[in-house]
DNA sequence: CCGTAATTTGTAAGCGCTTACATCCGGTGT
DNA sequence: ACACCGGATGTAAGCGCTTACAAATTACGG
């Protein structure tokens, strides 16, 4: 209360060379000679204001470099124009494309996106839920998380909800799938189409929905080939590079030979390439290797690599897009566009032996 | 006010599925059979309370689901718990690594960060303070920002800062300085040490503080080895891959002779090494090339990139702790690990001709 | 068993804003 | 000239919380 926020502003003034606190509509109206009604309405433009006044209020409020109090807003209004978003590590190269897309399309519709990390941790994401709930953030976008199906039904109850790389129908949710299964199989394809018969998979963590589709993508395109599919080409990774290394260096070591690699994400297929050059094999002469998300940095790899794209940031922009659509009342009606093969210059035919 | 929220709420909770409000203090004094002051106090622990009565305020919290309204806590206390963290880009893997570091630092310490892309642009930033200063943040990290040195001053009257790679004293405002120079001067050595004479060198853009540092590290080391400088080695690049991509096309093309290639960050090294690939130059075969920055995805190119580390990461960390500090009303007392040479497989000594 | 001090608890004001409702103004129509 | 109307302003209540201060309760010594 006052006396306390008072007293702490007199501390910090004396401490540190900081602010007087901040102007506030009362003073703004003294300043400019009329009520706090009428400034707010000028600032909101919710009535008809004379001329005069609104010019004179314009004047004071520049002068003092008033900005209104988005808390005492947000508390009279009983919204914040805030849309909490949640991931599992803001410092992904995939994350922050999808942030990205969800940040530009919020804030240019005057919703402010409050960002926080779930660390791949179940536990920890719901510590994000919590604090989001408590600032009464509008909505929540999950962007690819971990929570399950169960509790965000229950969070939905709460307030709104977008996930992504989901297909779950509850109410006061909107999930916008990702079509995994068919990258999978678009990047098996291309591979077979090419001329190779032992493909591996370097798969993501294991009960990893994004992770199944695409695995369950690559065994269908290998099926409808006529090819059989032989799980000791399968060995997990953790969407990260350095399980792309692992990953491969194993099955380097296991003997089982393979021309081709499909990697769950680009993440591991920088992983697959690294690992591949240690072992003074060429990608894509001795291995082609594809990826997946089309990260933008895979264009820049060396050699550039090939990869199926689903474009992180239009599914950021489309969770936001999605989020107002339902904060209107709407029910969403928001889809994807479809996932595609990029072929670049990881893939090549097999050697002849 | 209540009649527009309550009206919104029979909106919502008609239209989406959405939330009944959200309990209030009230309800859970009413529930419990006490006074609203007494759960408050039993939340923030700032008296004692009688055992049973803190059983039922704890059991009405839990019954109910409460969450106290950051909004409206923030209002009666007169700061928000906020760091707002302003940078160029979301997406980008190096804002990405320092945004890590500062919201694992602050969230630690029962902070939350709020974070706004400049986009690149100054007035973008401007429109970031504005909202940050709007939402009364406790203070604004500037992770790398493009306002001028003044602005910040005056913006620095209303609320703390820090900033990153800046050099300048002002009261309410401390700056993190990166050892910009040094890193040049160490990348250049290390180039010179392995033989090379002619070092081209692609800068960032002009009139960035960091770039200009490093080019000054740079002429300083051909200088100290009494390698004359030579400007028809430098050109422009723009921080991201692209840049590195032209610049080093642009080198290629003018003929001028060069078998090392020094950048001014990781991202422009990233494009220099597909130009030289392209052009059928290896790296580091026939061109050694070093970065700036060692982002994580750095150590998994092909080959591993020769870079300068300063630890984003750590200095994410460094402005949150300094955050704190300052608004403990001290004088922060935070210094930045050294830079250092990363050697790592896209550096070679130069071919005999 | 009572007075008094040391608790524990409740009451109410105030944080800065929005907006329903009351008030006040000049302009009509008759 | 007067009742009436519509629009511009002002007044004040309330959003959910914290906390100073008052009130009520307890504990204790004499």
């Amino acid at each position: 209360m006052s006396k306390r926020a008072a007293n702490n502003n007199l501390k910090k003034r004396a401490m540190t060379a900081a602010p007087d606190s901040p102007p506030t509509l009362e003073m703004v109206a003294k300043e400019a000679g009329v009520s706090i009604a009428t400034v707010s309405r000028i600032i909101n433009g919710t009535a008809k204001v004379s001329p005069e006044r609104k010019d004179a209020v314009e004047a004071a409020i520049a002068k003092l470099n008033f900005r209104p109090n988005a808390a005492a807003r947000g508390l009279a209004l009983g919204k914040s124009n805030t849309i909490g978003v949640i991931t599992q590590a803001i410092d992904s190269p995939f994350y922050g494309e999808g942030l990205r897309g969800i940040e530009d399309y919020l804030q240019q519709r005057g919703y402010t996106a409050l960002f926080m990390s779930g660390n791949w941790d179940e536990q920890d994401e719901e510590r994000c839920m919590s604090e989001l709930l408590s600032r009464r953030v509008d909505g929540i976008i999950i962007f690819s998380g971990r929570l399950q199906d169960r509790q965000l039904a229950q969070y939905a109850k709460q307030v709104p909800l977008v996930v992504t790389a989901r297909n779950l129908k509850a109410p006061g949710i909107f999930s916008l799938p990702v079509d995994d299964e068919r990258g999978g199989m678009l990047a098996t394809q291309h591979l077979i189409g090419l001329g190779h018969r032992r493909i591996a998979f370097i798969a993501g963590i294991l009960d990893h929905p994004d992770a199944s589709l695409r695995y369950k993508g690559y065994r269908r395109a290998l099926a409808e080939a006529g090819i059989p599919h032989d799980p000791k080409l399968v060995v997990p990774g953790d969407f990260h590079e350095e399980g792309g290394v692992e990953a491969t260096r194993r099955l380097l070591a296991s003997g089982h030979k393979f021309t081709a690699l499909f990697c769950v994400n680009d993440q591991s297929a920088y992983g697959a390439c690294l690992a591949l050059y240690r072992a003074g094999l060429n990608c894509p002469r001795d291995v082609s290797v594809v990826g997946f998300d089309d990260l933008h940095s895979s264009s820049y790899r060396v050699p550039p690599l090939t990869t199926v794209r689903q474009s992180i940031r239009v599914l950021g922009e489309s969770s936001g897009a999605a989020m107002l659509q339902l904060l209107q009342g709407e029910q969403p009606n928001i889809s994807l566009p479809q996932v595609q093969l990029v072929v670049r210059e990881s893939t090549a035919a097999p050697q002849p032996d």
